[in-house]
RNA sequence: UGGGGUAUAGUGUAACGGCAGCACGACAGACUCUGAAUCUGUUUGUCUAGGUUCGAAUCCUAGUACCCCAGCCA
């Protein structure tokens, strides 16, 4: 980073500890950077933590930052999986350029490594079945007991590894384990496991390997390989750190340092792959991009901007504390960002008829609104103005409050870029229920203002009831009631605090004409109700829109007050 | 109860022996053709107990709490 501004902005430790590198000449100031995902799932915001972490990184500080798929277990990943991450890190806004790697391609200089491993008499085929392994580990407390397949000739180690490959022996029969110290009070050091037998199919070596390298054994080799210099990782991989370390220093070859930083957590969601696979094949959600997801692929289709998701990670900072983020963080992060960018619009969500009884029969006036009032360059449209209109239900009160500013018997409010009318009287059904409002407007307040200089309190968003179009509006809330789903009553699934209330689907919606040729990922302010975007469902003939988030409202806050 | 880690306002995050700051939230007010945005102000904090020091969030000692580790998962 070259410019002052930074060199005033304090660096979290990751950043501090690169800062120090590069002045110490290490790797000759190179910073390289790698996201690993594993493509058994899709990435969610907690993944946009670190990822955003390692491309920022390689961006501030002038190096690069590859991404490699870590897809070491064919039976868990899926080509799928590999096309969805590409095309999300892509959508937050990074670009790994040429350096898409996988694994899987280092799997036979990995095999040479641990041939070599076993040559140095570091490494010992073993026989002991899993749950012998685990007995002869030991517990936390006792340290463990030498496998009696330890101490095996270099030359039947090589042999019978040889034969592992080769695919004689059946899953599970043998693994290759590396020679540290069953002693060790790290349990990670007590001979981890190299290579377990795996006779399954791999999404890209295909039948090629029925060996297949452990995490701990693989990841440091990939790094090495790829020449990166500070490999970044969560919190739980510390304790793996000094296996990461014993690896490479076993095999003298390029050795990056493993940093760890604290995952990130998030109120009212839930972030583990196990979980969210729970919501999706539970039918809990629609699917991976269900709007009400924490997946990347989900905001995207609730309406979140990249910008947004970036700012929000470069906000919440990097730390190695356990830590659990406010939810309203993301939603100012992203209120922010649309407020600047998304282009007003008036629609009515629970329509309430309107009838301006002094106005011309038939007529249609084309008033104009503006497009961003934060910003000039958007311009202004034309919204048609009849003598039918829909207001929210919301808008209007029988019996108001002196603090309601808006639409009650006898009082005048603004209908925003259209005329002050005033309310004459109500009509409604059977059952008690308002049908229909009437009022009548001043025509000399044509535009919003009152040339006398009178004042209205209130200003209504509403919409032509014939020029405008109908529409479905989806209404999103927290997918759970509780800020940490996890904990639930009397040992229940987390499922069990789930949000019943979580989607609520508003049929008779009313959108200005304007709309008429939105596509799906539009975004737009619904004025005075809150940022919407265009779902996929969404065609010419029926129109679809997502609640993203609500506008701040400190009307409904006062009203929870009382 | 072995080992590794972490403790700063309600939530995050700075301060690297020298005035505990910032953001979000909450609260109050100003402004307003969005009860939005914007602006102003207020509130609340160094895990505990000792020690070193002119001076400690920071150094030392002893505690406490929480997180991670006993997959042939990553």
């Amino acid at each position: 980073m070259e410019n002052s501004e930074s060199n005033n902005a304090p660096l979290d430790f990751i950043r501090a500890e690169i800062t120090e590198d590069i002045k110490n000449n290490i790797n000759d100031g190179r910073v390289h950077t790698r996201f690993p995902p594993e493509p058994n799932g899709r990435l969610h915001i907690g993944h946009a933590k670190a990822f955003c972490l390692n491309f920022s990184i390689a961006e501030e500080f002038g190096g690069k930052c590859n991404l490699r798929f870590d897809d070491t277990n064919p039976v868990k990943e899926e080509q799928e999986h590999v096309d969805a991450i590409m095309e999300d890190i892509k959508w937050v806004g990074w670009d790994w350029e040429d350096r898409l790697y996988f694994a899987s391609d280092y799997f036979q200089q990995m095999y040479d490594w641990a041939v070599q491993l076993i040559k140095d008499g570091k490494a010992y085929v073993c026989d002991l079945t899993a749950e012998e392994t685990r007995e002869y580990r030991g517990t936390l407390t006792k340290p463990g007991k030498l496998s009696p397949y330890h101490n095996r000739s270099v030359e039947e180690n090589l042999d019978l590894f040889e034969r592992m490959k080769s695919g004689e022996f059946p899953d599970g029969a043998r693994c290759l384990k590396a020679k540290i110290d069953m002693a060790s009070p790290n349990i990670n050091m007590r001979d981890p496991v190299m290579y377990r037998i795996l006779h399954a199919s791999h999404h890209r070596s295909g039948d090629k390997w029925c060996l297949y390298p452990m995490y701990d054994w693989a990841h440091g080799l990939e790094d090495s390989i790829e020449g990166i210099t500070h490999s970044l990782c969560s919190l739980e991989f510390e304790n793996h750190r000094p296996l990461y370390d014993w690896f490479l220093d076993q095999l003298d070859v390029h050795h990056p340092k493993q940093r760890e930083f604290a995952r990130l957590n998030l109120t009212y969601t839930v972030m583990s792959k196990r979980k969210l696979l729970k919501l999706v094949d539970g039918g809990f959600v629609s699917g991976w991009d269900d709007p009400r997801m924490p997946t990347i692929s989900g905001l995207r289709r609730r309406g979140y901007s990249p910008a947004s998701i970036r700012n929000f990670v470069k906000k919440i900072g990097i730390a190695k504390t356990d830590s659990l983020i406010d939810l309203a963080l993301l939603e100012h992060c992203l209120r922010d960002d649309l407020n600047e960018t998304s282009p007003r619009v008036m629609a009515v969500i629970n329509p309430l008829k309107v009838i301006i009884d002094n106005y011309p029969d038939g007529q249609v006036e084309e008033l104009d609104a503006i497009n961003n009032p934060q910003d000039p360059d958007a311009g202004t449209r034309k919204v048609p103005f009849t003598k039918e209109l829909y207001i929210e239900q919301d808008d209007f009160m029988e019996d108001a409050p002196k603090k309601f500013f808006r639409l009650s018997v006898g009082r005048e409010v603004r209908l925003r870029y259209a005329y002050f009318v005033t309310c004459t009287g109500i009509v409604k059904d059977a059952n008690g229920r308002i049908t229909e409002i009437h009022c009548t407007y001043d025509p000399a307040t044509k535009g919003g203002d009152a040339p006398d200089g009178r004042k209205v309190k209130g200003t209504l968003h509403w919409v032509s009831a014939a020029e405008s179009l109908k529409a479905q509006v989806r209404l999103y809330e927290n997918l759970f009631t509780n800020e940490t789903p996890e904990n639930t009553e009397n040992d229940q699934d987390f499922t069990a605090n789930i949000n019943p209330d979580s989607l609520k689907i508003s049929e008779n919606c009313f959108v200005e004409k304007s709309l008429a040729d939105t596509k799906p990922g539009d975004r737009y302010q619904f004025e005075r109700l809150g940022y919407f975007c265009t779902d996929p469902d969404s065609s010419k003939d029926k129109l679809v829109f997502n609640r993203t988030v609500g506008l701040r409202d400190t009307w409904v806050k006062m009203q929870k007050q009382e």
